[in-house]
DNA sequence: CGTGCCGTTGAGCGTTGTCAACCAGTGTGG
DNA sequence: CCACACTGGTTGACAACGCTCAACGGCACG
């Protein structure tokens, strides 16, 4: 359903529902800061505009996947996976975990081809396609964009999208440097 | 992306937004409520738990789009369209809107085709499927579901997405109607 | 009686899935 | 140190699913 980066809030509203409808998992060592729910609940009294700032990072995460269904209906394979190998890249680009438009990206092919919804043997000669017309590298968990401007052609990135990078962050300051660096 | 049944509340939380992300439109003469933005506010301080309630629905909102999109990469164009029909059929159940397992469905096959990613024609073929099969009926705007078992089969329909409908109502008793209905 | 929208049909093609096998790398136990 | 099993990536042949293009029919509307 979605990747994470380093820097991402993960489920900080899920203190509304009773139980998970969904699991998280790590691909690789990770850091994170766990707040129980009972702290979220005297943060959000205590700090009124927290509520309505999480509130609306919850629907921006609907935005997103509303535009991963139309990605789904109207793009074909190779679409796909060039707009979710670019997004991630733009993503590691804002949180400063990019060297040289390549960063590790621990995810087998058979994941990959689950998030993009195919077949692992279809995804992997997608890939094949994207390596041989000089877009990405990929091998030993690192990617590398080789050619940026071509891999956001192939994936028939929406400027649209853009506002939904920035409403992500939800601060003026990180906007404009998301912006730039889609 | 959704369609909405009488009854249904649609974007009560578009107010957190600057700007609408996305548009709604009406299929067929609606009566409707609309809450101006300063009202929703003054209702959400007046009323505490509205806010969390409102958050909630967003949440599960969430949930059935992700839902959805498990069902673009796993399922075939019958089992979406079978899965679409029986959901339709649950919710206009839930609000009592049905008669005899039929309900009007103003949508057109284009629309539908773009509701489940796919083309017009492949969807047509795929309703005279379903039609030969005895599950469904649909003309002249409406549908009848002539065998709703066999199209739950037909859809895949997991068990879990009861939940999600459960959810959705957020109210104990309706809640037992719902999980009857199903 | 046109005009346009919507549903339907047919033929052919391209994309994607299926099945099966093989290879490289890695860790494990004898 | 060497089988050994296991995972992840790769390849080929073939079938199936869904798309494209093009045409036609029913129906409402003006």
């Amino acid at each position: 359903m979605a990747f994470l980066v380093p820097g991402d809030l993960c489920d900080a509203e899920v203190f509304i529902l009773e139980e998970m409808d969904h699991s998280v998992m790590a691909l690789s060592d990770t850091r994170c800061a766990i707040v129980p729910a009972k702290e979220m609940r005297e943060l959000l009294r205590e700090v009124s505009c927290l509520a309505e700032a999480l509130w609306w990072g919850t629907m921006t995460d609907l935005a997103v996947l509303r535009e991963r269904i139309v990605d789904h209906g109207r793009r074909n394979a190779r679409e796909r996976v060039a707009h979710l190998l670019y997004e991630v890249l733009v993503r590691y680009r804002v949180v400063g975990a990019t060297h040289d438009e390549a960063f590790t990206f621990p995810v087998t092919q058979e994941e990959l081809a689950d998030a993009t919804g195919m077949t692992p043997v279809h995804l992997n000669r997608t890939l094949q396609q994207l390596r041989a017309e000089g877009l990405i590298e990929f091998k030993n968990k690192m990617l590398k964009v080789t050619n940026p401007e071509g891999l956001k052609d192939a994936a028939l990135f929406n400027p649209n999208y853009l506002h939904l990078m920035r409403t992500e962050r939800g601060d003026g300051e990180v906007a404009e440097r998301a912006g730039d660096l889609v």
